[in-house]
DNA sequence: GTTCGTTTGTGATTGATTTCACAAGGAAAG
DNA sequence: CTTTCCTTGTGAAATCAATCACAAACGAAC
């Protein structure tokens, strides 16, 4: 089924049911409610049922969804029945700690390629990859056929290395510069920005009282 | 003013402005229109001017807003007119990139806190800070008065964590463990989760061709 | 095969958020 | 003082997202 618009909020539920998937399967049970993803993901009976029959009709009625069929279909839906080759740039502190961060690869994704402008750093042997010269992106990036990016270089660099990894066919990028990228239509752009984060639990704790 | 109810996305929004406008009190800008802020901040010049009516007139008609002025007001909404002490529970790779970034100090957080269970970490040096066992946080979180927490532990740890970090006093939450917390009610929790940022990714250039 | 208890799938409804559109305010120029 | 040109502030309208509520479907029990 190929639905309409999907709504970003909804595509993040979704991972979410996934990951309360992995765990019913885990503990062996068969078939899951509504209820009972909703219970464990923390939101409405009736919002996971929309959810899922965006995209079709995978439960019994009086029964619940079959788990790892169901777990099957979310994992298609989502694009993640297949393996992610991924581009880090920047080898800085956050660059190490995501690259030598196991998670990622148990849900599809492998870091190929980390790039970066420092002497210093070009040349590294990162696990079983060696830091690249972010002149020679274009150039790895389709040698290896990378097809995301993740940003994690100070603002300054952030835009021009966005446009070096679009220029050299990248179509989605995972930014955590604290800046606005600008890319061109047909791009994925994600920010993850770490300062609004704290800024937002700032604003609660000073607004709760008067709540 | 005391509005009455802020949406989530419009305490974000709050934070874009206080970057475009440090950059165009840096520029030496005086006045800013709502259109300017709506260009570098990426959304409209109406919800700009809605997200800022909430808590005031500001502007003058023909005119503009006063930068600087502005700027302060915004500051002072979002509580960043102060510091926060932050503690930080997992001192690993993620916690070391966080812990040694100097970007949050500029935005008024201070890590005075941090906490592992790992007896190899207890006792290390970390700038003018000594890593403190996980045992030590009721202590710790009371002595130093820290307001919020980070968790950068491993899931298994993490509600745990969190329960400690309550316990103490601590209202508010940055989870980076791929996992849901439970939180009593005036508990304020934002979850940072990177393996969602990436499917997220994944489904985009999954659809892409078919939207 | 009928009844009963359960749970899905979905149109209708409610609620929240964003965008529209324009009256009113203010500066500047003549 | 009057006209002109901008830009704010805000109700009204439109769009988008979440929730409700219920008929239809299914399994189990007898
Ligand atoms: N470290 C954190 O915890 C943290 C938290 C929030 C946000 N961030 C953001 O993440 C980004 C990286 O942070 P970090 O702490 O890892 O910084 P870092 O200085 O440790 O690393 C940045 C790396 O990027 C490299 N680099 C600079 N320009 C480059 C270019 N043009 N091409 C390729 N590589 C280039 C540098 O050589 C360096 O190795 C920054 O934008 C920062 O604001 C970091
Ligand atoms: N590293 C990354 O880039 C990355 C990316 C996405 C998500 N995460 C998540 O962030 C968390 C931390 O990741 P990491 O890579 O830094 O892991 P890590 O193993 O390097 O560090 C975790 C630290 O937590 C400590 N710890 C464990 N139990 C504890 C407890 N009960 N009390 C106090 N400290 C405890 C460990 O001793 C260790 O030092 C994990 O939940 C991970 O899933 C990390």
């Amino acid at each position: 089924m190929r639905p309409a618009k999907i709504s970003e909020s909804a595509v993040r539920r979704l991972s979410l049911y996934l990951r309360v998937l992995d765990a019913f399967e885990l503990a062996g049970k068969t078939t899951v409610s509504s209820g009972d993803l909703a219970e464990l993901g923390g939101m409405t009976p009736a919002q996971v049922r929309k959810d899922l029959s965006h995209f079709g009709s995978f439960g019994k009625r009086g029964l619940g969804y079959p788990v790892s069929e169901l777990r099957e279909r979310v994992t298609e839906i989502l694009g993640l029945g297949r393996r992610w080759r991924v581009g880090l740039v920047g080898a800085g502190k956050l660059g190490a700690a995501l690259f030598f961060y196991d998670g990622f690869r148990g849900q599809g994704f492998d870091v190929v390629g980390v790039f970066d402008n420092d002497p210093g750093k070009i040349g590294q042997h990162w696990g079983r990859l060696v830091v690249e010269d972010i002149e020679s992106i274009d150039r790895v990036v389709r040698a290896a056929r990378i097809e995301m990016g993740i940003i994690v270089t100070p603002v300054i660099s952030a835009q021009s290395v966005a446009d070096l990894l679009i220029a050299a066919g990248v179509g989605a990028i995972l930014n955590f510069a604290p800046t606005r990228l600008r890319v061109p239509p047909g791009i994925t752009l994600r920010n993850v920005n770490l300062e609004i984060e704290l800024e937002s639990l700032a604003f609660a704790l000073t607004h709760e009282n008067g709540a």
